[in-house]
DNA sequence: TTTTATCGATTACAAATGTAAACTATAAGT
DNA sequence: ACTTATAGTTTACATTTGTAATCGATAAAA
């Protein structure tokens, strides 16, 4: 539920997702997992399970000489945070546009299908005519020019 | 058409959206933009419009004693290669959860519901009965443990 | 109990990023 | 023709990121 306002770069993601694949992991169980993957050294592992500590992202235990790690948000909460980020920069008037992107090039089970539709049912009660343009003056098409005329498609 | 597999910061996409609202565009007018919402100074933002253009994302066009900025690539094509990005650190199997996700906490026209749920129904043309997890081992939950059972749900 | 294999912590260092001042060339004004 | 304002280029510098070696503590082995 705690949303995490830090930022995790690319490489301490895939060290995120070998923790949350797990509950609890050592050290040596990730090292394990991505030298397989990215080829890192296990001192570089260790850099990113202490910056990931630092950040928050990791909660530790004693367990012994070592450490067990365990991630501090859920996997889901963290993906909807970052691509949350990533829909900052895009004009919600264009959200529905790159939603059906989305659609189009993944691959999706029929429950899935089932599923988007029940939501897209369910967003219908609060569905606008338009939806407002959300950028800053200047960096989307959607804004008035000097001829009283929006550019927006 | 060009996918750019150049790495844009948070601070450059900001700069690109205000390329992006115009055809071709004057630094000065760009910093006009961006000083407005993000406090930059005209240097600094001197010194995005120059990695941009070493980076390949803005062409220039000499006009007298300044430059004529535009993008090389196209921002739809961007935003698409940009959650590319993101969704290779998510499971296929979770990509339907994760679009239903955002469907829910987008603001959606009726025509966007609308367009999505043809997307939809196109969709299922191509619908599969099991996505399969394209994970690396130890990288999410979906792979056999020791016991041959699967962990996805 | 002394050695050894590890674990985590500290230090290292280059490249990228955020933020900007200083410098240089030149179009425009006087 | 000379000055000035301004556009782009170069340099600057702290922080973050990628990648790792080294150091210090300690559990396990001998």
């Amino acid at each position: 539920m705690a949303q995490p306002d830090v930022r995790v770069t690319d490489s301490e993601w895939e060290v995120m997702r070998a923790v949350w694949a797990q509950d609890k992991v050592t050290s040596r169980e990730i090292a394990e997992v991505l030298q397989k993957k990215k080829q890192w050294g296990t001192a570089t592992i260790k850099t990113f399970l202490g910056r990931l500590v630092k950040k928050g992202m990791l909660k530790t235990e004693k367990d012994g000489k070592q450490f067990l790690y365990s991630a501090s948000i859920e996997e889901a909460d963290f993906i909807r945070t970052t691509l949350d980020e990533t829909f900052e920069n895009i004009c919600n008037k264009d959200t529905g546009n790159t939603i059906v992107g989305l659609i189009e090039k993944s691959m999706l089970s029929f429950d899935d299908i089932e599923r988007l539709q029940e939501t897209l049912e369910m967003k219908k009660k609060d569905a606008v005519d338009d939806v407002p343009c959300n950028c800053a003056p200047g960096q989307c098409r959607c804004h008035m020019n000097s001829h009283g005329n929006s550019n927006c498609k």
